[in-house]
RNA sequence: GCCCUGGUAGCUCAGCUGGAUAGAGCGACCGCCUUCUAAGCGGUAGGUCAAGAGUUCGAAUCUCUUCCAGGGUACCA
């Protein structure tokens, strides 16, 4: 609001000094040319623009429009400075107090945009193989992508969350021999998962399966050896355990989906045959070594890759293809993907495929991610298919769900994730978690005590609390701008930064970054301290108190949106 | 070889659609609790933005080359 009001007098300005003539050559101003930025140093002002872009058109020096400019408006309620190209902004008490007012007013919906564009987005994260538990890398995709989700919606998108069950491949067989290896153990057999190079890969060692294996056998107590025993039917038992464990943990780690797809019913509903049909129809694939190819390398794959094997059966590819051309036929607007960095390759041929197949694939959006390390003890710990695999459930035990899924979530998604498992442990300042729902604790706390009678520390005398509940109810309920003015002054920088929670949404939204919201919450959450150590709250001065305890509600507002609504970590009362 | 990410303060990272003196947190050092949570705040020190070249009035940001790190390069999933 106060950045929309500042560009829009310039802006308005900028018309008039056209119109009499006063910046050169210009004869038109294209509108969004000007953009708001933040002085680096705060001296200058609030806000910024750079008129430089416009002396291209106008042919005179970017000082002289922006004077022109300046000269234009006639507010006097706010600031206005030129320096160089820029014209520097302050904002006056009316839009500060007014911006407060926006707080109190919309509450949990402050910061969601107007008028945008709602589109129906699919997004899919995770996705992983039911073959065992998540590990930490899983977790980095399940908090950005839930964030992703909870953030979008916020804006105005329709999100549906889904998550891809790879449950068709081999690895599901490897799945089965490797519980059938388990329960000969638990029925005394002298058996080990082999130790031969090639051979080993046909099982998962993981010890995770023993559980499932005791499971099976009490459930099946008259078994005596398994040699009857369809791989299938254990390999289905091990599925349905591992995909009980992995849901259990999502819920716990507070990622919903609306939906898990499975790859085995994409196949068994014959979409996949259909899309190789439609394939072919297209005139992309040909016949190499007895295998279909797809001409992907039409488009712009670096080779082209096999849709169809020569033993007649579907690459994992096919599956993906037919599986993305089901999101656009179920009527998506947009896909949105999380996709770990290990899967870059996959984008040009499933882009190519949908291309082929009639869809407009610039509609699909891949973010890549950048892996996990682990940090313990100050040493990085290499993630990936290591045998010491630390999981998901293991690391969000050892720290927490609020630590976890914040740590996962505050890097942007292009970088190595270093997660330090002691630091995010930490209660103190070194935590940044620890140090944000301090903030809101802090909130909580002031307007406790301010509704609390006092008690004095040396006599114990009592004296009545400084505002009766409804006194506090009467404030917030029916608080007016004007409210808050005394304490402006003051409180300047925090109320600016309660500003930026509309831009911050805005760029975090459409630039699917989440990361952003995290930096905010930790910036708002220093200002707040800030201003706790520089201003009194509770007070005999019945004005201040008002305007401060008004104030202070709206941080608690705003932390407690980002935190709750779009982080989905705890914003606690105490601590 | 080719493709994708990174390389910015001791550490972890912002900034990257070109623009005002390169920022934050942690760590180090110096201060601040008779008052609403010191799990906090204020201050100081700390940088050839990996290296080189180019484009530009202007480059951490764009282009090219080189070096370093991680990932990928299957008729696996």
């Amino acid at each position: 609001m106060i950045k929309d009001y500042f560009i829009n007098t310039v802006e308005q300005a900028l018309q008039e000094a056209i119109k009499s003539n006063k910046v050169g050559q210009m004869s038109e101003y294209e509108k969004g040319t000007l953009v708001v930025e933040k002085p680096k140093n705060p001296d200058f002002g609030d806000f910024a623009i750079n008129v430089s872009s416009l002396a291209r058109v106008a042919h005179i020096a970017p000082p002289m429009i922006a004077n022109a400019i300046v000269a234009e408006i006639s507010d006097t309620e706010n600031a206005y400075s030129v320096v160089g190209g820029f014209i520097n902004f302050k904002a006056g008490k009316k839009l500060l107090s007014n911006l407060v007012g926006e707080v109190f007013k919309k509450r949990e919906n402050f910061g969601k945009p107007e008028n945008i564009n709602s589109e129906k987005i699919l997004l899919e994260y995770i996705s992983a193989n039911p073959t065992g538990p998540f590990h930490i890398g899983h977790g980095r995709w399940a908090a950005m992508g839930s964030v992703l989700a909870n953030l979008l919606k916020f804006y105005g998108h329709d999100v549906y969350q889904e998550f891809y069950i790879n449950d068709a491949g081999s690895q599901i067989k490897k799945l089965g021999n490797s519980l059938a290896i388990r329960i000969r153990q638990e029925l005394g057999e002298k058996v080990d998962f082999p130790t031969d190079e090639v051979e080993r890969k046909n099982y998962y060692p993981g010890d995770y399966l023993v559980p499932v294996a005791k499971k099976y056998l009490s459930e099946n107590p008259q078994l005596k050896n398994i040699d009857n025993i369809d791989v299938k039917t254990l390999s289905d038992y091990a599925k349905l355990e591992m995909e009980k464990l992995q849901r259990a943990l999502l819920d716990n780690f507070r990622v919903h989906f609306d939906r898990f797809y499975s790859e085995l019913d994409l196949h068994k509903s014959g979409k996949v045959e259909k899309c190789v049909d439609l394939l072919r129809k297209s005139g992309k694939i040909y016949e190499k070594d007895g295998a279909e190819w797809f001409r992907s390398s039409d488009y712009d794959d670096d080779q082209d890759r096999v849709i169809k094997k020569a033993d007649g059966s579907n690459t994992y590819l096919t599956a993906d293809i037919a599986y993305h051309a089901d999101k656009f036929d179920r009527g998506f607007d947009r896909l949105i993907n999380i996709w770990g960095a290990d899967h870059h390759g996959y984008i040009p041929r499933v882009k190519a495929s949908l291309e082929a197949l009639g869809y407009d694939s610039t509609k699909l959006e891949v973010l890549l991610g950048q892996l996990v390390n682990l940090v313990i003890n100050g040493n990085e710990v290499r993630m990936g298919k290591r045998k010491n695999m630390v999981t998901l459930d293991d690391l969000i035990e050892e720290v927490g769900v609020d630590a976890t899924r914040f740590w996962m979530t505050m890097r942007n998604i292009d970088t190595t994730l270093d997660f330090d498992i002691e630091l995010a442990k930490t209660n103190s300042d070194e935590n940044p978690v620890f140090y944000v729902q301090y903030a809101h604790a802090r909130c909580c706390s002031i307007l406790r005590h301010v509704v609390s009678e006092q008690v004095n520390a040396e006599t114990g005398e009592k004296t009545k609390a400084p505002m009766s509940e409804n006194e506090l109810k009467a404030l917030i309920d029916g608080f007016t701008p004007d409210v808050v003015l005394p304490t402006l002054e003051t409180a300047k920088k925090l109320v600016l930064k309660l500003e930026e929670y509309k831009s911050m949404i805005k760029t975090s939204a459409e630039n699917r970054q989440v990361y952003t919201i995290c930096r905010y919450v930790q910036e708002l959450a220093s200002e707040f301290h800030s201003f706790y150590n520089a201003n009194r709250v509770i007070s005999d001065d019945k004005q201040m108190m008002s305007a401060r305890i008004a104030l202070v509600w709206a941080v608690k507002t705003v932390l407690y949106n980002a935190l709750e609504g779009l982080l989905a970590v705890d914003a606690p009362e105490r601590m």
